[in-house]
RNA sequence: GCGGGCGUGAUGGAAUGGUAGACAUACCGGACUUAAAAUCCGGAGGCUUCGGCCGUGCGGGUUCAAGUCCCGCCGCCCGCACCA
């Protein structure tokens, strides 16, 4: 083979992807007994084509994949489809195609694009969540769940679209109408399916404490989603009597230290209360206002406090005489705490807009140590710490005292023979609502039946299938309309019943796939003994859009899991990391519209339109999106310069966490290494064979420390820098090149660095690999030693510095001692003159690192 | 508003409290070429009276030594948000 000849990627690629494949080099076998390492990236949503976020995600995980096969592990990466969800609906309304078939063409595509990356995945496991099988296992999980008490069924507020009759998601509702019908939305009560997640509140959040190989951040953001809250449960008995019968308004508060500053109660348009007095016209219309009222964040920046007195009082429980009015208010959330509060205008700035806004008294019980007496508030409440006041047996006390003895007190005071106060936790956590009103979802295995009530699928009947013969030329669920679905015999009693129509979130899907993955052919959901094993995930690699919903769920489905006899592994991702997204330049012509990159033309001259010529304008970088146009297709990337280059990039230069902004010059730049390597090597290899003229050593030194340093980078994720290492021993490479070093160390370093850069290129280590004459795959080589003591060198070069500054540096034995090191550099010219002379007051000597002169 | 993160050359970025700017891009010079590309060799933080001085968003502090630790600002990014 000529020197001159470049390396063609894209054919012999190709040839080395049949080559893996054929000798099935990436399946894994359960029962292989060397240890294991589970790596696996989020499985991708069948959208239709890759994006660079998928290859910028697939390249890191494979790094680590074929990095820990090379170290000797028994390494499971596979790789399957999110494959349920809304777009495929979309697809079928607006394109007349089954649901089905345009989600199994789009994974068609994308396995074939995923395939063209040289990923060193387990295809054998490969499984889409819309599969029967897999949904099949699912609805036993689920009728598992339901067995375990983990699923119950409740009424829930949802968006209703009241032009197409349908249930809306969050994201579906813009401005407050609906994204198609463009109908105002309303909130209706629903009766909804729910996995108890509360039941695990504490436990998800207990147990964030054990996952050190989390982002910080990650855990943080879980931790507030949880939202633990400690403080006091507390009855208010009513002045009088009260509408639903109860005798006492219960609230929730974590501040009963403020009790002697409260002056009203709250309670919320949902709250049993509120319905109690539904019945007068004032309150069904103050009801109606509030629940008008979106939940939008903009909505509720906007939205005044409003309240509505409804005449009824109740009792201060410490303060003999002094009643509370009770509002009806817009800013109480019925599912958090009680539903009702008592308001502290002095100290909290909801309730004290609220006092203004009504007349209603403003008490300070705590201020600052500094203040006296005359301590007040204004348009401003103070949540700051101090000391308590106006408050009778609290005076003096601090916060946290005041809140005890709060709490005390009501524990031991009783009002209808029960304690007036109960110590409480609170979670801002909801259970999670898996109904979705939709086709294309895992149907819930229940049937609805007059006599037996719900009744689940018996194991015998599921899977509980999609029906084929449906339509989306109507709006809603077409389950709903589907009489062949719908109308089945009750498993009880044998009288016509009516199936449950509504599927599962396809966060359910999402939920359990990594465990599934280990067993995709078991006739049951887990395969507890084999999931046991392979779990946790080692490394779990994806997007931080998924730091709280996808990895709560999961999280809480291994609890439910194992509480359902599908095996112990409470938490599913002992490693989390999560990787930047991939940006791009935006452009625009003069008209605004939004222009393709290739539809541009950046060098020689000023921006323009490649075809008209116009000056165009170049906006921010941006997340590449198809919106903003500012994408690349990892198609034609890989196409034109292989999928090492394409990998290679997507490793170099930026920190993994951080946004990678993709430029041309930066695939330029990947691609031109790629060629030099091809190069470097060729040349190398003509040399294995001569005794050369030059001094090898620093080669030898600098492939050691490169095995050192790229081990290292990889085990901490820092590919940018296991790349900057592997510049440099092509670098040291090229050298010993130019100095003509043994062929024996070069045939040495080339080994080394083919099998170091494999988990980035593998296809290029492959060819180099068996160019170099080696045996077998670079794939299956294992990890290369390196030497330590080589590593040491006899004598060490160190800055010295006079008063911090470097003046200059001295080389010394190794091993030489403080003070020899001391009397050497005193002795040196450069020092002394900037001593003056005269004896330093200190010196410090860090043997091996720097000498530091004090003057 | 609350919580978190980040500010380093023209650019992406590197740096267990110990020589700031590794590595790469862009740039400049040289070799090769009729020429260009590619390739190879080399240069490069700023200022300078050529002795040095100044440099990691700004201002303080700790230390023999600070990009790194502490305090206070400024700016940008992300998450959550009427959560009692």
């Amino acid at each position: 083979m000529s020197l001159e000849e470049r390396y063609n990627a894209p054919a012999v690629e190709a040839k080395w992807r049949t080559a893996w494949d054929d000798a099935k080099l990436f399946e894994t076998d359960n029962d292989d007994p060397r240890e294991k390492y589970y790596v696996l990236e989020m499985f991708p949503y069948p959208s239709g084509r890759i994006h660079m976020g998928h290859v910028r995600n697939y390249a890191m995980g494979d790094v680590v994949a074929r990095y820990r096969r090379a170290k000797g592990f028994n390494v499971l990466h596979p790789m399957g489809w999110d494959a349920f969800g809304m777009p495929a609906e979309n697809a079928a309304m607006q394109r007349g195609i089954h649901p089905g078939k345009w989600t199994y063409d789009n994974i068609a595509i994308m396995r074939t694009q995923l395939k063209s990356m040289g990923l060193s995945l387990d295809w054998s496991r490969e499984f889409a969540t819309c599969d029967v099988e897999y949904y099949h296992q699912q609805q036993r999980l689920f009728l598992a769940f339901l067995e375990a008490g983990l699923v119950t069924r409740a009424m829930g507020r949802v968006n209703w679209d009241p032009v197409d009759r349908t249930v809306l998601a969050n994201e579906q509702v813009i401005d407050g109408r609906g994204w198609r019908s463009g109908a105002l939305v309303e909130q209706r009560e629903l009766p909804q399916w729910f996995f108890k997640i509360t039941d695990y509140a504490e436990d998800l959040m207990d147990a964030l404490g054990t996952l050190d190989r989390w982002p910080e951040k990650v855990r943080l953001m879980q931790r507030n989603w949880i939202g633990r809250s400690e403080g006091l449960k507390m009855r208010f008995e009513y002045d009088g009597e009260a509408p639903d019968g109860s005798g006492a308004l219960t609230v929730f508060t974590t501040r009963p230290d403020t009790i002697f500053g409260a002056s009203f109660m709250a309670v919320a348009a949902q709250h049993p209360l509120a319905k109690a007095l539904a019945d007068r016209a004032d309150v069904a219309a103050f009801i109606a206002e509030c629940d008008r009222l979106g939940t939008s964040a903009i909505d509720i920046e906007k939205a005044e406090k409003q309240g509505f007195d409804t005449g009824l009082r109740v009792k201060h429980p410490f303060v003999e005489g002094r009643t509370l009015p009770v509002y009806i208010a817009n800013f109480i959330l019925m599912d958090y705490g009680t539903g009702a509060i008592f308001g502290c205008p002095a100290h909290d700035q909801r309730d004290l807009d609220f006092a203004r806004k009504y007349g209603l008294p403003v008490r300070p019980v705590v201020r600052p140590t500094d203040a006296d007496d005359t301590f007040g508030v204004g348009t401003e409440a103070y949540t700051g710490t101090g000391a308590l006041f106006n408050s009778a047996f609290l005076d003096g006390l601090s916060i946290a005292a005041a809140k005890a003895k709060v709490a005390d007190a009501l524990e031991e005071k009783t009002l209808d023979a029960a304690p007036q106060g109960e110590r409480a936790v609170n979670f801002r956590l909801r259970d999670w609502g898996i109904s979705r009103q939709r086709y294309w979802g895992c149907p819930i295995p229940v049937i609805h039946c007059e006599t037996c009530g719900i009744v689940p699928v018996p194991e015998a009947d599921l899977p509980v299938k999609l029906p084929e013969d449906v339509t989306f030329d109507t709006p809603g669920n077409p389950l709903d309309r589907h009489e062949g679905f719908v109308n089945v015999m009750c498993p009880q009693c044998g009288n016509p019943a009516r199936r449950e129509t509504d599927t599962m979130d396809t966060f359910v899907d999402s939920s359990w796939y990594f465990a599934r993955f280990t067993a995709p052919d078991a006739d049951k959901p887990i395969e507890p003994k084999v999931m046991e094993d392979w779990l946790p995930v080692d490394q779990y690699i994806g997007g931080v859009e998924h730091a709280i919903m996808h990895l709560l769920y999961s999280r809480f489905f291994m609890r439910a899991v194992e509480k359902a006899g599908y095996g112990a592994r409470p938490e599913p991702f002992a490693g989390l990391f999560t990787q930047g997204m991939v940006t791009h330049e935006t452009y625009k012509d003069q008209a605004g519209n939004w222009l393709f990159p290739e539809e541009v033309v950046l060098k020689d001259g000023p921006p323009r339109h490649a075809k008209t010529g116009e000056p165009i304008i170049v906006g921010a970088i941006e997340s590449m999106s198809k919106s903003k146009r500012n994408v690349v297709d990892p198609d034609d990337i890989i196409a034109n310069y292989g999928a090492d280059t394409a990998r290679w990039f997507m490793l170099s230069d930026t920190p993994p966490e951080r946004d990678i902004e993709w430029t041309d010059a930066g695939v330029e730049a990947a691609h031109r290494f790629v060629q030099r390597l091809w190069r470097l090597i060729n040349e190398a290899k003509t040399r294995f064979d001569r005794p050369g003229t030059g001094d090898g050593t620093t080669l030898q030194k600098a492939a050691h420390a490169a095995v050192r340093d790229i081990s290292a980078d990889i085990e901490a994720l820092h590919f940018n820098r296991a790349v900057a290492r592997l510049y440099e021993l092509a670098n040291a490479l090229q050298k010993g090149l130019a100095d003509d070093v043994p062929g024996a160390i070069l045939k040495d370093a080339v080994s080394k660095m083919v099998v170091c850069f494999a988990p980035m290129m593998p296809h290029l280590a492959e060819e180099c690999w068996t160019l170099i004459g080696q045996e077998g795959f670079a794939a299956a080589a294992p990890w290369p030693a390196f030497d330590e003591a080589l590593l040491v060198e006899d004598t060490v070069t160190l800055p010295v510095q006079v008063n911090g500054k470097r003046r200059a540096e001295v080389t010394v034995e190794k091993d030489a001692a403080k003070d020899a090191i001391e009397a050497i550099v005193l002795a040196l010219p450069e020092v002394h003159k900037f001593t003056g002379g005269k004896p330093p007051r200190k010196v410090i000597v860090v043997p091996g690192r720097i000498v530091n002169v004090v003057a």
